[in-house]
DNA sequence: ACTAAAGGTTCCAGCAACTATAAGGTCAAC
DNA sequence: GTTGACCTTATAGTTGCTGGAACCTTTAGT
């Protein structure tokens, strides 16, 4: 089948799928007569996993690692659910992250009048103020 | 004083202060005889106003407009607010679906054994459930 | 006075994970 | 035979910086 259909059958777009080749995630699809790209229910099995690793919230590399273990008949569960885990993790701290965001924009809202006037609390507070800041992220500066 | 200098009263890295610089989001610095740039008490004002818009949440074209309404006399609080509470929209909908992305994550992790053997609920998953999808992306697809 | 380190300058490349665009080849339908 | 949809490649843009090279200036030490 061509790409478009192999895109429609895993949910990823044409492009992505050529991006997820060009990057060696995938092997490169066999080519037809004409020089398409031709897949098979396999090829379309593989990027469905990958399709749905992704939305589950895993990075590329992420994916390279849990399709090494799909493709290994030699694994342990336990490998696969530790990378699990250490997933919830970050993601669980991405999600304190924004709400700390979350909770200093509500903050400052509360405090504007948000009125016809120009005299914005807003404003003044990312001006001057020592508001609590939400993320201390590191910055190792210059080379 | 010299950029390092601003770069430490006002939380930036040096790079930072200048990439701004280079995409307008401040104004070029005074250069001194060296060619050094040479900031101001009020530049460094203004850059901590960045420092924090950028902790808080806000990205750089938001800023762009945060300082445009912070230079602006005849501005109203109400449209700065408006422009905060929008942003809690934003981050509240990303912590929605990073909630989403944890969740599915536990019940794979839920389902799998975590021992020695192959057998693997999560990759099982991945390969072939129709479990949740966290989240469901808009994909436009080629041009 | 000389030298080495620490700062400054510019510009170019790269990160994630694609997406958009251009310029072209191929295929099915009318 | 020509339209239009689809395929191909290659390149550049996205976001918000960060790292590096190559070079100049200032400062501190000998």
């Amino acid at each position: 089948m061509n790409i478009s259909e192999a895109a429609k059958r895993c949910g990823l777009g044409s492009k992505t799928i050529r991006y997820y080749e060009s990057i060696g995630l995938v092997a490169p699809a066999k080519r037809s007569e004409n020089g398409y790209r031709d897949y098979s229910d396999g090829d379309v099995e593989a990027l469905r996993f990958l399709q749905r690793a992704r939305a589950t919230g895993f990075g590329i590399e992420e994916c390279r690692q849990l399709l090494g273990l799909y493709d290994n008949q030699q694994r342990h569960s336990s490998h696969v659910k530790s990378l699990v885990l250490e997933k919830v993790e970050q993601v669980e701290s991405q999600i304190a992250e924004l709400e700390a965001m979350r909770d200093t924009l509500n903050g400052l809202a509360s405090r504007c009048a948000g009125d016809e006037g120009p005299q914005c609390a807003i404003l003044d507070e990312l001006s001057t103020a020592e508001h609590e800041k939400p993320v201390a992220k590191k910055r190792e500066d210059e080379s």
